[in-house]
DNA sequence: GTCTATAGCTGGATAGAC
DNA sequence: GTCTATCCAGCTATAGAC
């Protein structure tokens, strides 16, 4: 439970690992004005020029961190979407707290960061797209007719109502938040029948 | 056509409404990171040593903003909402693009300054509780069954998706928006019937 | 690879003249 | 009220020793 400095024996090469982790942290933590290159570097156990030294700039810290979320993002999205109920997992990603608050911050980011911006436009896209291409199959199998409720409609309400839901249980703020989790869950209930397993959230919380 | 500096005759004691026009043009052009007291100051025409006089501090004048811009927004709401058509008015209102990002660039601001959080929940729950006041009526009146669709889930839906959809449009991104919008608009026709009047954006449009 | 040291800039805030 | 001048802090980035 030491924490390693950089530069001992037995840690060698993982420094840029170690930078990742620390920037995602503050960002976290504290938001993307905390990720800056002295934090981070404090944070990491090592040197703040050393950012410059595997990133080049800030801008390619971002750009990495935010490829490497995004990246286990659309793993774990993939692995939701081959259940056997993948609305309820669709839901269950969706509804991730840390993963919404990353993603707003990340939007946040991009609105000042034009490589920051590109990198987020080009996976919600995949994101997006790969939702598509199984729920499309899915949603037809489960007698939906396209014409009248086009998948992506679907796909977007789901993903817009759990993100302004979490911003605003960020901030405190919940009015209304129960009835609509309830409609939405009902909605499913139809498509998808009852859920198998428990929540992995509930299911993982200590009792 | 001249624009005035401040100090002048005929200018008197407005140069605490110039400096927040001044930091809400950057808000809006720029997002919040541009609003420092030098660029606000200098666009204003005044002192940047002003906006302590005036406003305390950089959080006092982030206050003040949200504030005035908050006041504005609710009594366009509620003109909406006496609108012959509730429902369109109200779908127009959140789907204006300026007032989303202001929205946007506050909930960011939120999540680093307490005193902006605060206030950006207080003025969350406000709107949505005007928006409940008139439309629980309504939507009655429609012969909505509130049990199924209570009213604030429908609220919750045309607030989420204007949202999403130009938080992503902002970005560039707009995969399904036009199938998302047609879905919406339909579901409105459903309950209130075809549009009486234009688009008021459209309107506006010069042809 | 990792460090120290530092240049160069921009920010918020305040003191005090006018 | 409005300005100038200034303090102090924090940031990114780079040069160069080890």
């Amino acid at each position: 439970m030491i924490k390693p400095r950089r530069g001992q024996p037995g840690n060698k090469a993982d420094t840029r690992s170690a930078l990742l982790d620390a920037a995602e942290a503050l960002l976290l933590e504290e938001g993307y004005p905390a990720v800056t290159s002295r934090r981070v570097g404090e944070r990491a156990g090592a040197n703040s020029a050393l950012i410059h030294y595997y990133f080049e700039s800030m801008d390619g810290l971002f750009v990495e961190l935010f490829r490497r979320g995004a990246e286990r993002g659309l793993e774990r999205q993939a692995a939701a979407l081959q259940s056997p109920q993948p609305l309820w997992a669709l839901w269950d990603v969706l509804h991730d707290h840390i993963n919404t608050f990353r993603t707003v911050e990340f939007f946040a980011l991009a609105h000042h960061r034009p490589a920051v911006q590109a990198e987020v436009v080009e996976y919600s896209a995949r994101y997006r797209q790969q939702q598509l291409d199984v729920l499309t199959e899915v949603l037809a199998g489960y007698g939906l007719d396209a014409a009248t409720w086009p998948p992506v409609t679907l796909i977007l309400l789901l993903g817009s109502v759990s993100l302004l839901l979490l911003i605003e249980k960020g901030m405190g703020f919940d009015l209304g938040h129960a009835e609509m989790i309830a409609v939405v869950e009902r909605e499913i209930r139809a498509l998808e029948g009852d859920r198998f397993t428990a929540h992995p959230a509930l299911a993982r919380r200590p009792s």
